[in-house]
DNA sequence: CCAACTGCTTGGGTGTTATCATACAGACAA
DNA sequence: TTGTCTGTATGATAACACCCAAGCAGTTGG
């Protein structure tokens, strides 16, 4: 299965967490079309949740069209899931940088300060690879 | 008036938001104790949200002895405000980053594709620094 | 057919979030 | 003193988020 995960102290409610999961996947092209999604109650279970809570959230993306329910079967990626275009993407990728700077800010993180804590987490996730960005980052820490 | 801001399609509670935003102005310095801040009134017009909610942000934040209330004069940063150290700050900025990157991958964006959104947004609260890694990004984006 | 899997439905309960209206009380300046 | 700012307190309302239990109905493989 899909690496699904909530957090229940991020304020966000549950439902919302996963249907936002399931969209970037479709919209990504992990999933595709005619995909099947983990049923209610596997998922419930996994997430450690309550099925209705998994249930609002597949009806909800039923409603919005992203995928479909075949009584008996399961639920399903729709034929026609609105995939995001590039230019979609890279706003939702802005969006997110905006808050991430905003909050930064507010604590009195610099600019940089934000750059190198992405790239420190990039690195735990991917320890294989090195950007050309790392290697400055960690030029401009070592002038300090 | 401070930049407060708050986005109620966000899913999370506008009086978290709030008391985040606060909590983060103090552990960043930016207010200090003895600091007044905006009147119950005042906050709820500006935000147009309901005074009901100021008021549970702020008691929330006095009950964890971030500010104190005088009747009659308003709400003041404490004096044994907690301030942020430099590790807690660095790791609530790498959370935030793990949950960016985590959210980017699910939506089939790179790596670089995030650092490249978060310069971007950089650039546009800040069009007169110009950092190397900038130039870096650039010239990445430039060789494909 | 039967067991085990699917989604679907109903109804109840709890706590949270946010709204609105109204009133009381301390501080302070004109 | 009076007006206007401040915080405080109350109760009612509505919507939402989440949980829980129990049962109905379609699909599929042994």
């Amino acid at each position: 299965m899909l690496p699904f995960q909530v957090d229940s102290h991020s304020g966000v409610p549950v439902y919302r967490q996963i249907m936002d999961q399931i969209k970037y996947y479709v919209s990504s092209g992990v999933m595709f079309p005619e995909c099947k999604l983990p049923s209610i109650r596997e998922l419930a279970q996994f997430l450690t949740v309550n099925p209705s809570t998994i249930i609002k959230a597949y009806k909800e993306l039923e409603h919005e069209g992203v995928i479909e329910s075949l009584k008996g079967k399961g639920f399903f990626v729709s034929e026609s899931a609105p995939k995001m275009t590039d230019d979609e993407r890279r706003e939702a990728l802005r969006r997110m940088a905006r808050r991430m700077l905003s909050e930064a800010h507010q604590m009195g993180a610099s600019e940089i300060d934000v750059l190198q804590a992405l790239d420190e987490e990039r690195l735990a996730i991917n320890p294989n690879s090195d950007l050309i960005v790392s290697l400055v980052l960690r030029g401009i820490r070592r002038d300090r």
